[in-house]
DNA sequence: GATATACCTTGACCTGGGTCAAATAAATAA
DNA sequence: TTATTTATTTGACCCAGGTCAAGGTATATC
């Protein structure tokens, strides 16, 4: 798959002319990375950002003590590291292939440039910048707002609501994986899926998730007490 | 004071030719909040975002229970509630004034009209979001990986070299107000205080607080046990 | 200056969720 | 398949920090 038609259709480029497109995949350079691969590290000069193309990302923190918290996990489409292009800072996470993946470097000059020719493109940036920060928002509201068996039916919603409404579930991401995401340990995390079952809000089986109370967990992502 | 004169050394506006200035100062609104006074709140729709001219303005969310989470507190100069202009969508967030203020608010309609022709303020506006993102990767951080006296040992630190290391600090905002923004509450933040002086860290007169071991502090920050 | 209204501190107590350890179960490699 | 690593689960235990309750101290209003 050549760079020009991966970048049509993301959230960033998606709208723009086919000159234009293809004068930003001309500025791309297509990386592989295998499973555990370090793209970039917390603290690190950037250059550039990416796009993942394929496989997935996780952008995350590690704390001294070695407990890592997953900031995001990054799909085919979407741009990621974009921080240090448009405040000169250092990157301000890590990031980390989930999977062995694909992805497209953008260098910031070259697509400064661009930038600075271009409206449309300009606004898409805006809006993915926006989303993500509203995203935060929910996180920073969740960590400190909500317990872990709220947070993980708020995730189990969500999930729900990406596979247009579908009550059988599968997880994209390993237990472990999400665990972090929610900010907590396997463990507990563990624990909390095992009481759920118990409760009659979903069968848990393997990565395999069913919403047996969909109602019962929007009150759990709400108020959330298991 | 004039509305050009203010937005004239805001982040956002800043390097913008005069008539530029003037032409960004013509769309904004001038509007005075009291203390207390709500200016948008979590879900709402917005037209429009706004700038603190005078004042200080706090942005958080609340639970259920009524516990609350500040995500930040802004200042003169600092705009705010950008993310529905970008996104369409809803205020992610609640935001309310501390002190009585004034603020500038932007239409969204006349605000876009302006951006699709200029692009350092395009650009201006990218490093302001990447910015805040940045911000909540810290803060998610330590609200995941960090314990409240770490948190505590961060924010005076910040505080600190945002008075060029000035060891003598004055707290900008109530120690209750510190404790939401921490994602604690007031009870644990007085014992953490209270702690930290015990310890020869800092010396706490009300909301006068004086370093007394900068490195000691740096290592709480760091890792955290007190 | 008195009275009311925040704001802050301290004590006693409790619980969510973390740590440590060990047993399985899956997944990947040989 | 078998070996080996990696992921998940479960149990026993513990502690940071939350809740509830009671004073104490500023700050503002009349």
């Amino acid at each position: 798959m050549d760079i020009a038609s991966i970048i049509a259709d993301t959230q960033l480029f998606k709208g723009l002319p086919n000159d234009q497109i293809r004068e930003i995949a001309g500025i791309a350079q297509k990386e592989t990375v295998g499973r555990g691969g370090l793209i970039f590290a917390d603290g690190e000069s950037g250059n550039g950002f990416y796009i993942v193309a394929e496989g997935k990302i996780k952008i995350f923190k590690v704390s001294l003590e070695g407990k890592e918290q997953i900031l995001h996990i990054f799909g085919p489409g979407e741009p990621f590291g974009e921080v240090p292009v448009f405040t000169g800072a250092m990157f301000p996470a890590n990031a980390e292939a989930l999977t062995k993946s694909t992805i497209l470097f953008f260098p910031k000059s070259a697509f400064i440039r661009l930038i600075e020719q271009n409206t449309p493109l300009v606004l898409n940036m805006l809006g993915v910048l926006s989303k993500r920060l509203r995203q935060f928002t929910i996180q920073v509201e969740h960590l400190s707002l909500k317990e872990v068996p709220g947070r993980l039916a708020a995730y189990l919603l969500l999930l729900s609501e990406e596979q247009n409404g579908a009550l059988a579930l599968f997880l994209p991401i390993s237990k472990g994986q999400l665990a972090s995401l929610l900010g907590t340990i396997p463990e507990t995390l563990s624990r909390i899926f095992a009481k759920m079952g118990e409760k009659g809000y979903i069968s848990v089986d393997g990565r395999e998730i069913t919403i047996l109370d969909f109602q019962g967990l929007e009150m759990l992502a709400e108020d959330g007490r298991l």
